[in-house]
DNA sequence: TGTACGGCACCGT
DNA sequence: ACGGTGCCGTACA
């Protein structure tokens, strides 16, 4: 079954969501359509491996639109994450319960999961994550410093994070 | 005292 | 072996 995507356009550029039962891939916005293209491969979706399609459930593009115009919305959909190990499925549950415009390091997260000594993994387990926003990863942050983003870049983070605590993206035009 | 940096332990994939 | 880390010791000011 080919996995079925829609492109969401917002504030900060296109984005994307891909589905089969379940939410499996979020791409955060990018100001071109090539940008968004090369995250899909990073994913190692190709291009004949998806169908476009109508928004799998009501009210999710909007609500992502409205995310990234500052809005302080919640994300609870059905998520695809199965396929991940146990550890890393705990590590996703315990991040997608962080608040809105708050953040935990990622020491906190090892600890909610019963394994206080793990953060490092927990760093590693997030680095996999194919469901930005939805496990809101931006969110947990290493003790000294904001941690990495090494996928959409540190700056992204920064963005999201500034987005939440402001309710405003002050750099939008620059900063991707 | 404060802080900046290096080294090493930790832990799942 | 490799990280999106944390902590402690040491070296300066």
């Amino acid at each position: 079954m080919v996995l079925s995507v829609c492109f969401i356009s917002t504030r900060l550029g296109l984005s994307l969501l891909g589905w089969r039962e379940k939410i499996e891939l979020f791409i955060l916005p990018q100001k071109t359509e090539e940008n968004l293209l090369a995250q899909l491969d990073r994913w190692g979706v190709k291009k004949d491996s998806f169908q476009e399609a109508l928004p799998p459930f009501p009210a999710i593009v909007e609500t992502i639109q409205a995310y990234f115009e500052g809005m302080r919305v919640t994300l609870s959909y059905p998520l695809a994450l199965e396929r991940f190990p146990l550890f890393t499925r705990r590590t996703f549950d315990a991040v997608a319960r962080i608040p809105y415009g708050t953040t935990l390091t990622y020491k906190d997260i090892a600890k909610k999961i019963a394994l206080p000594h793990a953060s490092r993994a927990v760093g590693r387990a997030l680095g996999r994550n194919p469901l930005p926003l939805f496990i809101p990863c931006h969110r947990v942050v290493g003790k000294y410093n904001l941690g990495g983003f090494s996928g959409y870049g540190l700056r992204y983070k920064i963005l999201l994070l500034s987005l939440e605590l402001s309710g405003s993206c002050p750099h939008s035009h620059c900063s991707l």
